[in-house]
Parts: C-alpha cells; structure tokens; sequence
DNA sequence: TTTATTGCAAACCGTTTGCATCCTA
DNA sequence: TAGGATGCAAACGGTTTGCAATAAA
C-alpha cells in the first residue's frame, strides 16, 4: 500500500467531512483537490480502507453506500425525508450498546447492523418552521427545545 | 388492485418460504407455476405490497433486497458465510424490543433496522463436522447443543 | 368499455473490473 | 526497475420504467 495523493486525500477530505457522504459527493469533492482523480480510484480505496477498519462503510438501508471517516463504532440516524445520514450520540444508547455486548454471545451472534430511522434536525427544523407559518393566524410563541 | 394470477401466485409462494429469498430467486420459483410471469411484475408486486405493509422487504445488508411474507416485525440473522437470511426467536430478543420501545421516543426516532450478524446453523452444522473430521485422531465425543 | 396489470425489453444507476500507463519505493 | 496504483471506459448486476398488449371490473 504506497502512498499516494489520491488516497491520502480521499482519507482526509472523508474525516473533513460529517455527512457520511457516498462515493460520487466525496469525488465531487476530491475534484476540486485532485482533478485528474477518478471513481475507480476512490471506490477502491474506501473498499481498501474499509477492509483495514481505517474508515467505515455503512451498508444499510438505501441504494447508495455511504463512508464514514470515524471508524469506531457509534449510532446513525437517516432521515425518512432527505435520506441524510447523523450521527446519534446519548447515554441510553451507551446503556443499549452495553445489552448488546450481553446478548450478543447469548443468541451465538458476532456482530450486528444497526439504523435508526426519523428525522434529521435540519428537516425538524424547516418542519417545525412550516408549522408555524401555517399557525401564523394564532399568537406567536416560543417553542422549547 | 385488481386480483391476478400473478399477484396471488407471488404472495402465496413467498407466504411459503422460509428462506426471505430475493425477487429473482422467488422468480425461479414462480415460473414452474405461472410459466408466462416476467421479473419486472415479481418485483411491481413485491414494491407494492411491501408498501402496504403485507410482506416485508428487507434492505439492509448485502446488494441485494430480500422478501420476507411474514410481515410482523421479528429478528434476522444474516450468515457471514452463505448470506442467507434465518429468523431468530429467543426471550431475550422480546426483552430487547421493550428496551427498543422505550428508548425511540426518547431519542426522537420512529423506528430501526436490525440485522444480527453470525453463522446460520446450517453453516455451523457443516463447519463442526469439518472440525470433528480434522480430530479424527483422537476419540470421537458426543457433542451438546 | 374503462382502467388496472402484465410481459418485454431497454434504460438506469451504483459499483466493479480490465488494461495500458504512470508513479512510488 | 519492479510492483503497485491510477485513469479511463466498458462491463456488470440488480432494479426500474415505458409501452403496447391483455385481463379484470
């Protein structure tokens, strides 16, 4: 495994960036650094890296793959509305995770794939708005978060 | 949604299989009974009723989605070795799906997608006989399960 | 007779792969 | 200078779709 620019910035741009992209965004992105880079080239890669555990690629619920440049195991959320995938941090779910590491020899598994499903915060919030456009007749008042 | 060949056909030969098999595996199946049907009407129907809530469609691992007739909500294995897909039963599986209830609302998620992660017994099975002919040497023993 | 559904084949789209070229060690 | 990595483009595989023909209400 040499080191190229191409893989050292498909690495690096991937941990810039929060939104789990898929392949062809982080590419779009990578143009603007590395012109000539190709497709090819980043789906190798993130194949390869995946496969050595230096980043994670989250093969769950959608057509596209997505890659996360935090290769430690943490907790996804993808919105039912913009198919974004968030990261989910809460104490329950380090209670849940604990369950897991109990169940999970219990029921003869090694691992498990896990999504949870709602909405992400940025379609929360255009909800929220229209709603209260639409109460614009009532009195305003203020929403607790 | 008028009543069809086709349509039944699809519904009662996967409400007959337990192995959540894909659109073109259930395909193969169908032919033998309605000769004319074509892949695209198998995968209409399956998009369909799975939107109604009447069979499941299973997309997480793998690049394939798979088709479950069982449409109450229950737990999947997903063999590392064959990738076949087997249901899972246990006590403490009902247990984890309380703690499941409990914690959605308060992580503002309506739902999740679980997929355990393991060797179908039947890769087991195979796996252990292996491993009982490399001991060949020694006494044979009786083996719980 | 109107509307839904089918079969067929082509299109689609994300991903993988073969190969000649280029780069890194 | 040998082996690995890249860019390009074509192939792949699962799924979706347009359309004319057919079947159900």
């Amino acid at each position: 495994m040499n080191k190229t620019i191409q893989r050292e910035a498909i690495l690096s741009e991937l941990r810039k960036m929060n939104t789990h992209p898929t392949a062809d965004e982080l590419y779009a992105v990578l143009r603007q650094k590395v012109p000539q880079i190709s497709l090819g080239t980043v789906y190798r890669n993130l194949d390869d890296m995946a496969r050595r555990g230096v980043i994670r690629k989250l093969e769950l619920t959608g057509r596209q793959k997505r890659f996360d440049g935090e290769a430690e195991p943490h907790h996804h959320l993808r919105c039912r509305e913009c198919d974004r995938v968030v990261n989910l941090r809460s104490r329950l779910l380090l209670k849940l995770d604990r369950i897991f590491t109990e169940i999970l020899p219990r029921i003869e598994c090694d691992g498990l794939y896990l999504e949870w499903a709602g909405q992400c915060p940025a379609c929360r919030k255009l909800h929220d708005q229209k709603k209260e456009e639409e109460d614009h007749g009532r009195e305003k008042t203020d929403r607790e978060v």
